[in-house]
DNA sequence: ACCTGAACACCGTTCAAGT
DNA sequence: ACCTGAACACCGTTCAAGT
C-alpha cells in the first residue's frame, strides 16, 4: 500500500486519508513538469493526475503559487551538499554550486520564486543555508564574510541556470556581424574551445573566481 | 509635431501614419509599466493607453513575447557604457554592472527573456556587446576569454538583479532559528554592516571578484 | 472536513467584416 | 493596409451544494 506512509497521519475511524497532502500534491507537480514542462503546468492538470476536481486542490493549497513554493522547496533537497565536512571546504563548495546550477536549470522558472521567498516558508532551503553556511565557518571565512559569499553565489548560480537554457547560437550575429567586428570575432574566438559548452566554460570561469576570492577571506 | 520623426515613414496621399509603430508601441508599454508594473500589464490595457482596439496591436506586433522582446531591447540602451574609452577598463566594468543590474531591477521579468533571446533579434543588446567587448580588448584580455568574461559578469548581473527585488527579511529565521544557528548568527552579523544594503553588499563582493579575475587575464 | 460542478473574472489571440 | 467588435480557448479561483 503506498498508504502506509501515511498511517500517522490517518484519524481513528477513518479507513483512507485523502490524497492531496503536501508530499503528495508536491510530487504529483514534479512528476507532471518532469514530464511535460512548465509551460503547461496548470491547476487543472495537476487536479487530473491527482485523480479530483481543479477546485478540491484549494482545500489544500492557497493558490498555484503555493504550490510553486512547496515545490521550490522539494527542489532544494535535491542539490548535492554531501560534500561539505567530508571534503575540502572549496572542493564541497564546486560541488555544490555546480549541482545547484544544473538543478535550477532545469526549474528555470522556480528561480523568480526562491529569490523573493522568505526562508521561514521554506525549510529544505533554510537546511542547505546552514550547511553551506558551516561548510564556509570551519573553513575560517569571518561570519560576517558568510551571508555576502552565499548571496553572490547563488546570484550568480541563478542567472548561469537561465544561461543554460539558452540556445546555443544565442550569440550568433549573422547579418549585424559587420555593425559588432570585436564581439563577432570573439564569439567565432570562443567556439574553438573543443569539448565544453559555453555556458559550461562561463559558469566555471566565474565560479573560479568567486571561490578564489571567498578563500582570500579566510582568517589564519 | 511628435509626428516629425517619423516623417521618413511616411507615404505619399497618407495625412497621418498609424501610431502603433514598434517605437511608440514600446514607449507606450514603459510608460504603462513604470506606472502600474509588470503584474498588470495587459495587451487590453497597452491597447487602451494607445487609444485602439486590443485586436489592432497583432497587425504590428506577433503576440506579447514580442512587444516584451522589443522592451528588452530598448531597456538595453539605458545601460551605461560611457565609461569604456574614456575610462580605466575596471571602472568602466564596474561603472556598465552597476548600472545594467539596477536597471533590470526594475525590470526583473525582462530577464527570462533576455537570457534567452539571440541577440540578431535585438541589435540594441547586440551594440552593448560590442562596446564592452571592445573595452575588454583594447584591455588586452584575449580574445578567447571575452565572452566568457562577459557571459560570467552577465549572469551574475542577472542573479543579483533578482535579490534587489527581495525583501529585506528574506534570511530572517525566526522560529527556526535553533534548527539553523550558524547561518543565524551569519545573518545577525551581516546586519551589522552599516549603512549599506545586503544586496549592494554581495553584488560588490561578487564584482569585485569577477573584475579581478578577468584582470588577471590580461596579456602583459 | 473535504469534494464536485458550475460559474466568474479575467487573459491572449483570431477572424470576419468593415474603411 | 489596418482597424473594430465579437468570439474563442483557455487560465486561476470562488462558492453553493452535497457527503
Amino acid at each position: 500500500m503506498s498508504d502506509a506512509d501515511d498511517a500517522g497521519h490517518r484519524r481513528a475511524g477513518r479507513p483512507l486519508e485523502t490524497v492531496l497532502t503536501r508530499p503528495r500534491i508536491t510530487a504529483a507537480a514534479l512528476r507532471l513538469i518532469g514530464a511535460t514542462g512548465y509551460e503547461s503546468f496548470t491547476m487543472s492538470g495537476l487536479a487530473r493526475s491527482l485523480g479530483v476536481a481543479p477546485s478540491a486542490l484549494y482545500n489544500h493549497a492557497a493558490s498555484k503559487q503555493v504550490v510553486l513554493q512547496w515545490l521550490q522547496d522539494h527542489v532544494m533537497t535535491m542539490v548535492d551538499v554531501a560534500g561539505f565536512g567530508a571534503e575540502p571546504w572549496d572542493t564541497a563548495l564546486r560541488r555544490w554550486a555546480w549541482s545547484y546550477r544544473d538543478i535550477f536549470a532545469t526549474h528555470v522558472p522556480l528561480i523568480s520564486i526562491m529569490a523573493v521567498l522568505p526562508v521561514t516558508g521554506a525549510p529544505q532551503t533554510l537546511r542547505m543555508y546552514e550547511t553551506v553556511a558551516a561548510g564556509l565557518a570551519s573553513a575560517r571565512v569571518p561570519t560576517a564574510q558568510i551571508v555576502p559569499s552565499i548571496v553572490a553565489l547563488e546570484s550568480f548560480i541563478f542567472g548561469s541556470a537561465f544561461d543554460v537554457a539558452a540556445p546555443a547560437d544565442i550569440f550568433e550575429t549573422g547579418a549585424l556581424a559587420e555593425s559588432s567586428p570585436i564581439f563577432s570575432a570573439a564569439v567565432r574566438q570562443g567556439e574553438q574551445i573543443q569539448g565544453k559548452a559555453r555556458a559550461d566554460v562561463a559558469f566555471e570561469f566565474g565560479l573560479e573566481a568567486l571561490v578564489d576570492r571567498i578563500g582570500r577571506l579566510r582568517r589564519p
